[in-house]
DNA sequence: CTAGGGTTAG
């Protein structure tokens, strides 16, 4: 009896353990532990594998697999749906099959959240007809959907095209006995703004408040988002200071959003207020906080300061991402030390991480200090480009002039099947007309149209 | 074990 209490007090101490991050100690207590002669039980190992699987990846996850064994413990469908959901974490649909079809080996037997994961799993991978296919295996085995699996079911809709499949479930919910929880409002308001659909998503908001739910941080967050993306910065303050009077300050994902926002309108005093109150609230900076901070340095150009910063970050132990790479290559560019943004960038290269936004930033760089010929060059080295590759370019060429080359690189992008702006187009065939070019001028748009017809 | 939110370039 004694001993059994003391592997549920020595698990509790694990979860939080993990919970925070201190795989370590974690470590230490089960050792401890065991010199005391409390055994780990099976849930011990899943808790450290969840652990594992969250902190470090799948593959050191999996690895407390084979400790559990050599320890004589069993898996059962815990571990497996922990190395499941593990895999699904890192996007790994064929892992995660591979833990379905090893825990089936093992002939444990699969449940709700086996399925659950699996559907996540698809989605994910974009496959929604195998993602539906595991759902109408739930419901054949005369397994009882939770709330999360439909709440997964809906953002997996939607995330792969079917949103207004989705819309369609979301209010037919009640008939199959669930009420729309906060979290589906959350789902379903967030993928109609990332659709475009601001109206509905706005109108959906305020039908959670109607119907009696009080929003929470998420849905304030995401609100606020696209708010500002539509420039409706003063509205987006509005519902931040809403979710201050709540008391929903105590993450640091509306601060970093709000202050995005600041910084790209320009208001530079103001974003640099709002990040020393989220510093005052003692909240520990992640990879996200300090690249919105260096961020701000950059934009105050205090490039040194925000060095200082990456130097911290990087003392911490934190893994800077593209993110903080590409923000600091813009930064350089825009205080015209192109060298330093040079040589940022192939350290960035060395570092293994995708670098298209930045290489569109050291692109527009180069053209601001008239070196469109280097980024032509650099252009034509990238073998991924986007739209904004080939805006700032365009741009720059019809800047100086050089309209025929804007107007291929126009076409090219176009025939890539990418969307430009309207503005660039104008430029480019005004441009020809203004050089007297009428002719040319009057075939890009031609081109421009039959282009557009194959793609949009 | 689980579903939803944040940061980059025109």
């Amino acid at each position: 009896m004694f001993k059994r209490l003391s592997t549920k007090l020595l698990n509790i101490t694990i979860a939080s353990l993990c919970r925070t991050k201190q795989l370590e100690k974690a470590e230490t207590a089960i050792i401890d532990g065991i010199r005391l002669g409390i055994l780990p039980d099976v849930v011990t190992y899943n808790t450290l594998m969840t652990g594992y699987c969250r902190v470090v990846g799948f593959d050191a996850g999996y690895s407390i697999l084979q400790r559990m064994k050599e320890a004589g413990v069993n898996p059962d469908v815990v571990t497996y749906n922990s190395l499941m959901a593990g895999a699904n974490r890192q996007s790994s649909l064929f892992q995660c099959f591979d833990m379905l079809e090893e825990m089936l080996n093992m002939e444990i037997v699969p449940d709700l959240w086996s399925y659950n994961t699996l559907m996540h799993s698809f989605f994910r991978s974009r496959k929604p007809d195998e993602a539906y296919r595991v759902f109408q295996k739930i419901i054949l085995q005369n397994i009882s959907p939770c709330q999360a699996t439909y709440n997964t079911l809906i953002n997996g809709l939607c995330k792969n095209g079917y949103i207004s499949n989705a819309v369609s479930l979301f209010r037919n919910l009640r008939s199959y006995g669930y009420l729309p929880e906060i979290i589906t409002y959350n789902i379903l308001i967030n993928r109609l703004f990332k659709s475009g659909e601001f109206t509905s998503a706005m109108k959906l908001f305020d039908e959670l408040r109607d119907s009696g739910y009080v929003p929470n941080a998420i849905t304030y967050t995401t609100v606020m988002k696209y708010c500002f993306r539509r420039k409706y910065i003063n509205k987006g303050l509005e519902f931040f200071f809403e979710m201050k009077s709540r008391g929903y300050t105590y993450d640091a994902f509306a601060y970093c959003t709000v202050v995005g926002a600041l910084l790209k309108s320009g208001r530079i005093q103001d974003a640099n207020k709002c990040m020393t109150n989220m510093v005052k609230n003692g909240y520990e900076l992640d990879v996200v906080s300090y690249n919105t901070f260096i961020n701000m340095y950059c934009k105050e150009g205090k490039l040194e300061d925000a060095y200082q910063l990456l130097d911290k970050a990087e003392k911490r132990g934190l893994d800077c991402d593209k993110y903080t790479h590409t923000i600091l290559i813009d930064g350089l560019c825009k205080a015209g030390n192109i060298d330093g943004a040079k040589r940022h960038l192939n350290y960035m290269k060395m570092l293994g991480f995708d670098c298209l936004v930045a290489l569109n930033c050291f692109i527009n760089g180069l053209c601001e200090v008239g070196q469109i010929d280097y980024a032509l060059k650099i252009f034509q080295s990238m073998d991924v480009k986007d739209s904004f590759t080939y805006s700032s370019l365009i741009q720059n060429l019809c800047r100086v002039k050089r309209f025929h080359q804007a107007s291929k690189l126009l076409l090219s992008c176009i025939r890539a099947g990418m969307r430009i702006l309207r503005s660039d187009q104008r430029a480019v065939v005004n441009g020809l007309n203004l050089l007297g070019l009428k002719n040319d001028a009057a075939k890009l748009a031609v081109e421009i149209q039959t282009a557009k017809l194959l793609h949009y």
